[in-house]
Formats: structure tokens, C-alpha cells, sequence
DNA sequence: CATAACCTTTGAGTTAAGTTTAAGGTCAAG
DNA sequence: CTTGACCTTAAACTTAACTCAAAGGTTATG
């Protein structure tokens, strides 16, 4: 198959494909007499598994050392690890979030209990106050950002859409 | 208080500062007549609210289109709402997360029930098969990735460490 | 045989989120 | 009054993961 089936097959674009490839990912590809392109269906596999490995967190590179040059004798023990340490990640960042989550739920809480006779104003001071009281004990100054498995993680974001 | 001091005291650079300031997201600052940038204490909890939300994986520009109308608001009455935004922007990134994690661990576990009497490359093609089956269906061919806050997900990677 | 639709390579551009560097002004201490 | 720590700016550099453009070769079709 050529670059072009091949991209249509995965939704890729043909030069995604010969970007993985450049970048050591996609091996299995042949070259026609005419210098083209050929993919064995195979192909298609790969890069599939290549995308699935990027949507659960995984840099390229990281991709490149668990992927095998021949997939049907992968090392599935550090792929394993590879996997349950990303578990580990998502399950830090969902700690996290869930403290984050509490933080703010009880901020709403104290200021709905805003007492009656001070005003609007003071209330923010108070409530405000509280927050960085909070966030300084908790988050700040290096000592704890989420890093559980490697080094630093801080890519996984909308587009600011 | 200086940059430097603010710097301290958030954990951040100097230079991560200066361009938070240039990206619009810190805009409590003034200048002494040294032409030296000069904080009120507010900015620590805006510096920690902004890594905080890039922890919870929000993108620079999502948070500065969240901070102003909240941080400003603060002082007025719509902090209720934007606090209610911000919990169910988190809420939304759980959710994505607890799909990714539900099928890394549901991978895990079919690459562990690899049956005692298949070898190696069977198991391979097994469980490669379902992960292009799923994957087909579910990620595949631009509709629908995880996207449930914004536009597009992707990014949340470790350094390939 | 023309022409569109493929394919090739190389090299440059893009975006996010910063960091680094260069060249300099300011301030506190000794 | 010099030294070192701090601050300023603008501009260039960094990394990941691509995309795009240019300039050209190939192949299928009318």
C-alpha cells in the first residue's frame, strides 16, 4: 500500500506518517522501484497503535523505546510498567483534582455561609484570605507538583478553544 | 514586593513571571520609579491560582480568558458562579481522565489474561487486535477524542524520561 | 501527449510555554 | 566608589510534534 492509502486508512496525514517514520517509529515500510512508499497492512497497526499510546499520555519518544521493531515480539514486560506507571500519573493528577475540586467546593460553602451583617466587600477579604492561606500550605514551592512517574509532565491541555 | 521576591515566594522564575505578564495573565502589577516591576501580595494567590489551573490542565490562554472575569469579579458578586465554572471545568477534565485511565487499566488487564497456552506473538496480535478494534471506533478518523472541556486533548505527557 | 493526482526530498515554519542571552540601569554594603 | 545582587528590555533560542512549501519525478486517465 502506498502513503497516500495508508494515510487515508489511519486519518493521518502523509506527512505525520513520514514524520513517525523519520522519527523512528514506523519501520515496517518498503520502497518501490520508483522510490515510492509501500506499507504492508500491517502499516496500519502500527500507527494506530502509535496514536493510542499519544491519546493515553505518551510522548513519541517514549513510544519509540516500548514499540519494537517487530511488533509481534514486543517486550510486553516494560510495556506493562510503561502502562501502570501512567496509571500511577493519572491517578496523582485525579488526587489532585479532587483536592483542588474539595477546595473550591468549600470555598463556595464559606461563602454562601457569609454571615448576614458584613458586607459584600469584606466577605471577598475573607473569603480570599482563606484561599492563599490554603494554596501556600498546599501547592506551592516546589516541594510537591505532580511529577509521580518521570520527570516533568505538563502537557495535557485543550487548546483554549 | 519585587519580582524577586514574588519569584520566591510562588516557586516561579523571574522570566516565567515577566511572561505571564506579557501573556496577559498577571495584571496586577505596578512600577516604581525605578521602572522596577512592584506586586501587591494579591499576586501570589493570581500566580498560584494560574499553575494551579495549568496543573488541573488547563492551556494559558483558557486561563486567561477564566481569570480575569474571575479574579476581578472576585471583589464583586459573581464569585459564586465563576467558582461553580471552575468546578465543573474540573469536573470535565475527571471525566477525561477517568476515560484515558479506564483504558490503559482495561489494556493492562488484556495483555495479563494472556492465556498460559498462547505464546508471545498470539498474545500480541490478540491484544493488538482489540486495541485497533476499540480505537477504530472510539479515536480514530477525527470524531470524537476526548475533547470534553474544549477542543482538541492532546497534550498531558511526560518528558519521555 | 497533456494533465491531474499521486509520490519524492529538503528545508523552513508553527505553536505553546517558557528560558537564555546581551546589554544595560539600580541599589545596598563595605 | 566599587562590587555584587537585583532589576530592565528585546530578541533569540528551546522542545515536541508536526505542517507547509518548493521543486521535481511518476502514473493513471482522456
Amino acid at each position: 500500500m502506498n502513503i497516500g492509502e495508508l494515510a487515508k486508512r489511519t486519518g493521518l496525514s502523509s506527512s505525520r506518517i513520514r514524520f513517525y517514520e523519520r522519527a523512528g517509529l514506523l519501520t515496517t515500510v518498503d520502497r518501490g522501484p520508483n522510490g515510492y512508499r509501500t506499507y504492508p497492512p500491517q502499516a496500519v497497526l502500527v500507527l494506530t497503535l502509535i496514536t493510542t499510546a499519544q491519546n493515553a499520555g505518551f510522548s513519541l519518544e517514549e513510544i519509540r523505546r516500548l514499540l519494537p521493531s517487530d511488533l509481534e515480539r514486543w517486550q510486553h514486560d516494560g510495556l506493562l510498567e510503561a502502562l501502570r506507571r501512567k496509571v500511577a500519573d493519572i491517578e496523582a493528577l485525579e488526587a489532585r483534582l479532587a483536592e483542588n475540586k474539595a477546595q473550591l467546593v468549600s470555598l463556595i460553602a464559606d461563602i454562601e455561609a457569609k454571615p448576614d451583617d458584613i458586607d459584600c466587600a469584606t466577605n471577598a477579604r475573607r473569603v480570599l484570605s482563606r484561599v492563599v492561606g490554603q494554596e501556600t500550605e498546599s501547592h506551592l514551592e516546589g516541594a510537591g507538583d505532580i511529577k509521580p512517574t518521570g520527570k516533568a509532565s505538563r502537557r495535557w491541555q485543550t487548546k483554549a478553544g
